[in-house]
DNA sequence: GGAGCCCTAGACGACTGGTCTAATTCACCC
DNA sequence: GGGTGAATTAGACCAGTCGTCTAGGGCTCC
């Protein structure tokens, strides 16, 4: 954990390190110091690299955006698919990251949307922005659905998309609260059946 | 703020003032003195009535479900409407309330579920059975919308009514990073051509 | 008038929070 | 080597955290 850290991109380093612990504890919730321990990185350097914990927040939730609109550009960009089966694709991913109790991989918008959007304006407007490229996202492959067939369905691209994006947004909140994949079984098949 | 408290239950009167703060901070964001000093009430009372900042989170959430389950039963068994109908108001007191601006009126499960549930077991547990007992009761209402011919939908009542819970959460959450009412448009959409 | 109890009062302890400055280390060029 | 300036760190700082504790006010009921 300290030797294979580029010491270019310590900066990463203490990003990934806190997403492990704050997708857990949420951001009020976990102290600086808890962060840089866990990174073995010394208090002292964390102001080199951000301004403020604010800041910080603001990098961390930037950073998991890029990641994650990467991944769903490499699965649109995927050949050979229908939107049918890219959004089928999409939705399972998302039930089995969310199933799964790897901290690590836990939807950040679940876990710091609510908390974080009252207490930090910056923090607020990356999530804004995030969620959005998220869902013009799931309306391109709606549309492409649609163009190719595969999908049988009525109604603005962007706004199914919204719709279906919240669905699976509140079944990932009760799943916290339930502790077991029910919500995210029932988003699946309201999903199913508003896609036709 | 304090000659409208009656002295009998003090208890209440600091769950209620710690209610509009946390509706806006969270829980893990605000400490027992603003609570405190808000509610002008000494910090030895407090363990007099909370054995735990938890404790206290616990009987927070109580008592909001409480109220919220009381206010559906009102609903429930106003007489004279139909099964539609009662969904409908409900619906449409949900949009009004997270659209306002009031911290009193907003939803603690959208608030303090996905914070809390990782954080405190006993606060969990009562999100579990309050957000349990929520969709029973529109259970209730959805079957009582079939039975009165005011609803033609297929499906599972539970199912349905978890289904839709879930879209207005989403919503929700989706609205406070919006900080517009068109998620809960949306939602009201989609709630809208889902019981057809 | 006195006994006992519920509740209030707020100082206090041990600790953690985020922040910042002063110092150290490092890389590089002369 | 020696000197310079930037990159990095150590640790102080104080306000704030939750929770404890003792002292006593105000009440009821004998």
């Amino acid at each position: 954990m300290k030797d294979d850290t580029a010491p270019t991109d310590m900066r990463t380093h203490i990003l990934a390190t806190a997403q492990k612990i704050m997708s857990g504890k949420g951001f009020s919730g976990v102290g600086l110091n808890e962060v840089l321990t866990a990174a073995e990185v010394p208090k002292g350097s964390f102001y080199h690299y951000f301004g403020s914990k604010e800041a910080f927040g603001q990098a961390l939730l930037e950073r998991y955006f890029e990641l994650y609109l990467a991944a769903m550009d490499e699965l649109l960009s995927r050949p050979g698919l229908t939107g049918a089966q890219r959004l089928a694709a999409y939705w399972t991913h998302w039930l089995e990251t969310q199933t799964a109790d790897d901290p690590q991989s836990k939807c950040l918008v679940v876990k710091l949307a609510a908390e974080v959007s009252d207490l930090s304006e910056p923090m607020r407007r990356v999530l804004l922005e995030g969620t959005g490229q998220i869902t013009a996202r799931l309306a391109e492959m709606i549309e492409a659905g649609i163009a190719d067939g595969s999908l049988a369905v009525q109604g603005a691209p962007q706004e199914i998309a919204a719709q279906l994006y919240q669905s699976w947004l509140g079944a990932s909140l009760l799943a916290k609260i339930t502790r077991d994949d029910a919500p995210l079984r029932a988003a699946m098949a309201a999903t199913r059946s508003r896609l036709g």
